[in-house]
DNA sequence: CTTGACATTGGACCATGGTCAAATGTTTAT
DNA sequence: ATAAACATTTGACCATGGTCCAATGTCAAG
């Protein structure tokens, strides 16, 4: 048998076959070729598109963001402007999230030292500072 | 009256009506007296609850975080160590989500300076990076 | 030939944090 | 008195990214 079963490339992509056959659903890839007893076949490029779309989650790509990406390089009028377009945006929305959490983490830690850590919570700082409206406005 | 309906509560702490309604069916806040015309009537101190809810969310805490820390902030036991506990172990899963965009940025930025954003996609080095296994180990 | 490991389908379900709609009742303002 | 603006309930639904299940079929090894 030449052809891989979902299994196979599951395994080399680094997914389950369970996430392949979702990501058939959404159309993120094509629905496979069947055998003659109905088992999806694949072929070599099909690693090829499942690793790139593993490899662009693992670069905290959503899938809707991965459609855009596979579709860009599968259409001969795109230019490099429009994919950089699409990096640069991601760049720039985790640059605001890793901001967001930052100013959160600050936050957080200033009030970690408002508190000693030592005896009972019914004067702990940071459960005032809850309590009230004092602290550093959020947004 | 003396009390507060829903909207009012809810726009004091700057939270829907409905989510007044759904952190109640969550068990968040404690089911609101009556009216008898079967309207959910609030006391100041509801405020605050609520409040306090608001600011948790605000600094990143879930909603189940937020459960724990309500009811430490109202069990006399509590040590202002507990407390500690949860704020700076919240700052540390903060901390590691930081570190881990961080990452995923610098592999972006990395792959968007690897292109010159002219000409035609069709050797963009960001979408080949993608196709192969070459860049950057994710995880 | 049997057993185990794989495949198929449809559909339910998970967490998260709500949001919205419909049908109905109440309060308030004019 | 009537209309607008609020309230109630039940229950469905949103996005995200899958995971798990049952019932069934297929394939490969021993």
């Amino acid at each position: 048998m030449n052809g891989l079963t979902i299994g196979k490339i599951a395994k080399q992509a680094g997914v389950s076959s369970d996430t392949v056959r979702f990501y058939e659903r959404c159309g993120l890839i094509e629905p496979a070729g069947r055998t003659d007893s109905n088992y999806r076949i694949y072929r070599e490029e099909d690693i090829v598109r499942l690793s790139f779309i593993k490899r662009a989650k693992d670069l905290g790509f959503s899938l809707s963001e991965i459609r855009v990406l596979l579709s860009l390089s599968h259409d001969p009028g795109t230019t490099k402007a429009d994919v950089k377009r699409i990096t640069g945006e991601k760049a720039e929305k985790i640059r605001r999230k890793i901001k967001d959490l930052t100013r959160i983490l600050e936050a957080l830690e200033q009030l970690n030292e408002l508190c000693d850590g030592h005896g009972p919570a019914d004067d702990c700082p940071i459960l005032q500072s809850l309590n009230r409206e004092s602290g550093g406005q959020c947004h």
